[in-house]
DNA sequence: CTAGGGTTAG
């Protein structure tokens, strides 16, 4: 066929065609050449295009394009403005939302209209724009704005985020007809600042509520821990949807009540994925991890409601803690077979996993893996590393970190202290100490104190570590205590010990791991009589040492084992296997200490 | 093209 008989396609159906294309357009090599294609047909400037090219950009984060597209037109309408603020907006870059306003409004305040706005608005909270906030809301005024109903309720929404009350609720006063939706951004407000009265007044106080009122309000309760008029209010309702079933289980779930939870989860009449993410969440959160395992085995069997990122993130940290690798790697298959591929929730998830089950490898693979790595996959993985031995390569990694521009906070530096501690690198501990302080101004935290106390200790530099503690800024807690008692055992300084005793028995007076470790001391130097006294001591708290409890992986469960566990079916096996590992030690050169078998069981 | 409600990682 001849393609030059054919006549030219209207210009609509060109427009089409281009919409369409840029509505399914997946990467930014096709947004190039969906541009050319614009600019053969002469379409740059089309007011029906040029917005949705701007879209398509701020959906695969290239503004830049649509910025050098936008600089070309000489007069964009208000659609093409909208849309590369809306644009900007999505892609969290606040400040130039608010420089192009700035641009819009002094070109043509006719330029302005309803949706502008609420964009702006929201972007001025979200970067803190203060001042600038206050200055678009004189332009709502002047252009006359303030009537609609979008606007006034982001007005309403960007005070109460800056917790201004007073002027959130001026706002809502002077708004002539005000919906539910007023309302309730109203009521959210006070809710942000825990003034659970004055939002229950408004609430009593509304002509209007709809199931989004009462779920807001429900969940009012709930943030202040409050599940008793939570629950009172939700069997009040007079109608109640998924959600509201999601918001007063996840009440539960946060506030301890697993039970609570469980006869929910139980009594739902309509389970969604949020549901199901509320029951496990709730099992996590109470480290309750086996249920954990239990729960999301019973989601897969029952099938209607596939697993969703947040779901296999909570799997993911029950299985670190629990040391059910098996079950990691299964999900981590899953994932990958399932969309999760470049989830930066799941990849995370994933490195905790591996390097908490001892998988550094594993881990490692799935960090370097990941194409787009964010402050806690750094993190994460510099943890695992310093964690498990590999104090050289988490410091590699920290130099890494640096150079690729990724800036680290305090989560980072107790990786970097625990990897120095684990090497002996005192002085570079020290020093590091300084550059969090000096380089990075992150203010130390206990934490951090913690680590550097572990450091000294560690090396057998206890007097060091004791002044550490005293030259502290805040009140030394148990954790640092304890590290200091555990390292006096290594080194047998029994003046420092009995000292970090003393403040342990202040700090946690019923914990007797403390007393446990003290007569380790005495009945390493032989000071039997310093032993027999503090057993008297211990006796007389009435308190019992809770035998050390470890979770192994067996077959396709995990299950608990006790220190001289005769219970388990499998205790043959596992004393075997531990035979086998401990003769593995031996030929590496470590000599087991047997007289910790057992101890305070 | 615009407004109010839920979960997840170090």
């Amino acid at each position: 066929m001849n393609r030059t008989l054919l006549p030219k396609p209207p210009h609509w159906v060109l427009e089409e065609k281009f919409i369409s294309l840029l509505q399914s357009c997946k990467v930014s090599k096709h947004l190039y050449q969906i541009q050319s294609q614009i600019l053969t047909n002469g379409l740059e400037q089309d007011q029906y295009i040029t917005p949705r090219f701007v879209a398509a950009c701020a959906r695969l984060k290239e503004m830049c394009i649509a910025r050098r597209v936008f600089d070309e037109i000489p007069e964009p309408q208000t659609a093409l403005w909208n849309s590369m603020i809306k644009g900007y907006a999505q892609n969290g870059l606040y400040e130039n939302v608010i420089l192009l306003f700035t641009q819009m409004t002094s070109m043509d305040f006719s330029l302005l209209n309803c949706f502008t706005f609420p964009i702006v608005l929201k972007s001025c909270l979200k970067c803190n724009a203060l001042r600038e906030g206050e200055e678009v809301h004189c332009v709502v005024i002047k252009s006359g704005f303030r009537g609609n109903h979008f606007v006034g309720n982001t007005l309403i929404e960007m005070y109460s985020g800056w917790r201004m009350m007073e002027a959130a609720y001026r706002v809502f006063c002077e708004m002539v007809d005000r919906n539910v939706v007023a309302w309730t951004s109203m009521i959210k407000g006070f809710i942000l600042c825990h003034d659970l009265v004055r939002a229950r007044e408004l609430f009593e106080l509304s002509p209007e509520r709809d199931i989004v009122l009462w779920n807001t309000m429900v969940s009012g309760y709930i943030e202040i821990g409050d599940m008793v008029e939570a629950r009172k209010l939700f069997d009040q309702m007079p109608k109640r949807d998924v959600m509201s079933w999601n918001t007063i289980l996840h009440g539960y779930a946060i506030n301890g009540d697993v039970e609570a939870c469980e006869r929910l989860f139980e009594e739902m009449p309509e389970r969604n994925v949020f549901s199901w993410n509320g029951l496990i969440g709730g099992y996590a959160r109470n480290e309750r991890f086996l249920e954990v395992l239990d729960a999301f085995k019973s989601m897969l069997i029952e099938g209607n409601v596939p697993p969703n990122d947040a779901t296999l993130v909570t799997v993911l940290s029950a299985c670190a803690r629990l040391g059910a690798l098996d079950l990691g790697k299964w999900v981590h298959l899953y994932a990958e077979n399932n969309g999760y591929k470049g989830n930066i929730y799941v990849g995370n998830a994933l490195i905790d996993m591996y390097a908490k089950c001892g998988m550094i490898e594993n881990a490692l693979e799935v960090f370097n893996s990941m194409d787009k790595k964010d402050l806690i996959s750094w993190n994460t993985m510099i943890g695992g590393l310093a964690m498990h031995g590999h104090g050289a390569d988490a410091l590699n990694l920290f130099c890494r970190m640096k150079n690729a521009g990724m800036n680290p906070d305090g989560i980072t530096f107790i990786g970097i202290l625990c990897a120095c501690t684990h090497m002996g690198l005192v002085e570079d501990g020290i020093s590091y100490f300084q550059s969090m302080v000096d380089d990075f101004s992150i203010e130390p935290q206990i934490e951090h104190y913690g680590c550097m106390v572990d450091l000294l200790a560690r090396a057998g530099l206890l007097a060091q570590a004791l002044d550490f503690v005293k030259q502290m800024p805040m009140e030394a807690d148990a954790v640092i205590w304890a590290a200091l008692l555990g390292a006096c055992r290594v080194y047998k300084n029994v003046e420092i010990a009995e000292l970090a005793l003393e403040q342990l028995i202040k700090l946690e007076p019923k914990n007797p791991a403390n007393f446990v470790m003290l007569a380790n001391i005495y009945g390493d130097l032989g000071r039997w009589k310093d032993l027999a006294r503090l057993k008297v001591a211990m006796r007389d708290t009435g308190y019992r040492k809770i035998p050390g409890c470890s979770l192994i992986e067996v077959n396709d469960g995990v299950v608990e084992f006790y220190s001289l566990d005769e219970r388990r079916p499998e205790t043959k096996e596992i004393y075997g296997a531990l035979r086998g590992l401990t003769k593995l030690l031996r030929s590496y050169g470590y000599v087991p200490d047997l007289q910790e078998l057992g101890q305070g069981t």
